[in-house]
DNA sequence: TTACATACCTCGATTTTCGAGGTATGTAAA
DNA sequence: TTTACATACCTCGAAAATCGAGGTATGTAA
């Protein structure tokens, strides 16, 4: 099968949107993977399927943006909480002015 | 290889928000690869590669949202314009207002 | 005649996505 | 008690998407 829907844009631009959604919200404060899926749902409007989002988490921590702990909640399983590091506050900050050039030009472009 | 840096938030978002983009240009009024390349590289702030933009174009007129033809200018190369369909306005007028949403969102996450 | 801007295209290696499958804990209903 | 569901993590691999490199061609300007 190839490509099949180019209809479905939401889908499109949703993906790679994906990386700086996370690190936005590891932003706020540190977070674990479905804790995060559950926050993205609501920044992204659609759920991230999981095979996408632990994979990527685990390649902020290769790369150095955050670093990984696990923690035992007083009941549930346990759950491995993600902290940016100083160089992953770093990489946020620069994508997030790039971001808020590029959604200003492109707002302008679809108003 | 592989995956090497997702240190560049930057050039990964850039890459799916490219057909919405593009639909957005085309909603402006009728145009042809080359010149979506250089309208594109103001709103993305980066060069489209080639050898991404035009099997995207074709996509969109294979799956409808765009047709195009042919046109021989006074001077130059011919030129293949494309135009939007009716399907492909509604299309970009869903992901307009989905993608609005969106951003404002990451938006507000992001300040 | 060399160079560059315009203008299009395809091939295919590399990269990315994500559905499906798997493991495991705790709670609540049947 | 056993079934179900929410929580919580993970990997595999088929499928999809990217984009550099290569190719063709026109017109202009050095």
């Amino acid at each position: 099968m190839m490509d099949e829907t180019l209809k479905d844009l939401e889908k499109r631009w949703r993906k790679s949107v994906l990386p700086l959604a996370v690190l936005a919200v590891l932003g706020k404060g540190p977070s674990h993977g479905y804790g995060l899926a559950v926050a993205l749902r609501e920044v992204l409007g659609a759920a991230t399927p999981e095979g996408t989002l632990y994979p990527l988490l685990n390649g902020f921590e290769r790369d150095g943006l955050a670093v990984a702990e696990w923690t035992i909640p007083e009941s549930g399983p346990a759950r491995k909480t993600y902290a940016l590091t100083a160089e992953g506050r770093a990489v946020l900050s620069e994508a997030s002015a790039q971001w808020s050039q590029m959604s200003l030009n492109l707002g302008k472009l679809l108003s």
